[in-house]
DNA sequence: TTCGCTGCAAATCCTTTGCATGATT
DNA sequence: AATCATGCAAAGGATTTGCAGCGAA
């Protein structure tokens, strides 16, 4: 997500272009494998502007929502996490989670095998997917060379 | 789950068996495909024994998850739900929601396709995968049936 | 009798909201 | 200048914890 777009689409809906907005957008897409929660945003943009509120932060997380730009995920830690989004671009619905239960590292992946499963939902349930979800959990690759003898 | 399990399980790890716990254990068993909040089970549970506390309710949950008795899911509305676990058995691993973005309706289903995926994954991320957690969002029948025109 | 379990109330954590001030258009 | 966005502090909701009393072994 590039900065003027970010722009283009805060003129587009009437909203205001602030620091603190552009400062959360780029947190989000300066990592895009990071996941961070609110905190941290909160604490990543601080640095480079202290001022800024807690409630902005939760308040702009909310307005990307909004507008697409962002999606929430847990990883299974108890946190809620965001993500910049994919949305809109065909990378979104083949966009999954491997986490590791060891030492929490969450690799993110592209794969669009589920596009066979959704094809057999439809047929069977009668249920019409719009999108999917899903996490594989288990053991990364350097937790698995420290504790080969533990699983 | 039958009760006889539960109790053989609470004395084999050395725990009392009490009335709030077969109650709480109970409310989960009896309606597998409800996904009960905390405060929905401490209600249901209150209905027969009027004297428990919330507080035991959050603890004996987090007691039965320790157990691998029940887990949590996040279904989309924000809140916390808690199922009773396939935990041991091989259903385990082919636990599936589809959740209605219109009425928000779960529906549970069983499928093991992905398998092929996960044999994938190990292979090219060098990840060993436990377990995995499939949410897929979309419309349900009902909802479909009702407002044809809308989607 | 012992020790674990419970209910209650208080504490904590995360997120949202109200309001006066400040910034953007 | 008008309006929207912000920071702060207070409120809210969910979950956890401390502690004295109760109940299962």
């Amino acid at each position: 997500m590039l900065r003027e777009d970010f722009e283009k689409i805060l003129k587009e809906h009437g909203l205001k272009k602030t620091r603190q907005r552009i400062l959360v957008l780029e947190a989000l897409s300066s990592c895009e494998d990071k996941h961070l929660t609110a905190e941290e945003i909160y604490e990543t943009v601080k640095a480079e502007f202290p001022e800024i509120g807690l409630a902005t932060v939760y308040r702009t997380i909310q307005l990307l929502s909004e507008l697409d730009l962002v999606e929430s995920v847990q990883l299974g830690d108890g946190c809620v996490r965001y993500e910049i989004g994919k949305i809109g671009e065909k990378e979104a619905h083949r966009h999954h989670h491997l986490i590791c239960l060891e030492c929490g590292k969450v690799i993110s992946f592209w794969d669009d095998l589920l596009e066979e499963l959704e094809e057999r939902i439809r047929e069977s349930a009668s249920f019409q997917v719009i999108n999917h979800e899903v996490k594989f959990y288990g053991y990364c690759e350097s937790c698995l060379k420290q504790g080969q003898e533990c699983q």
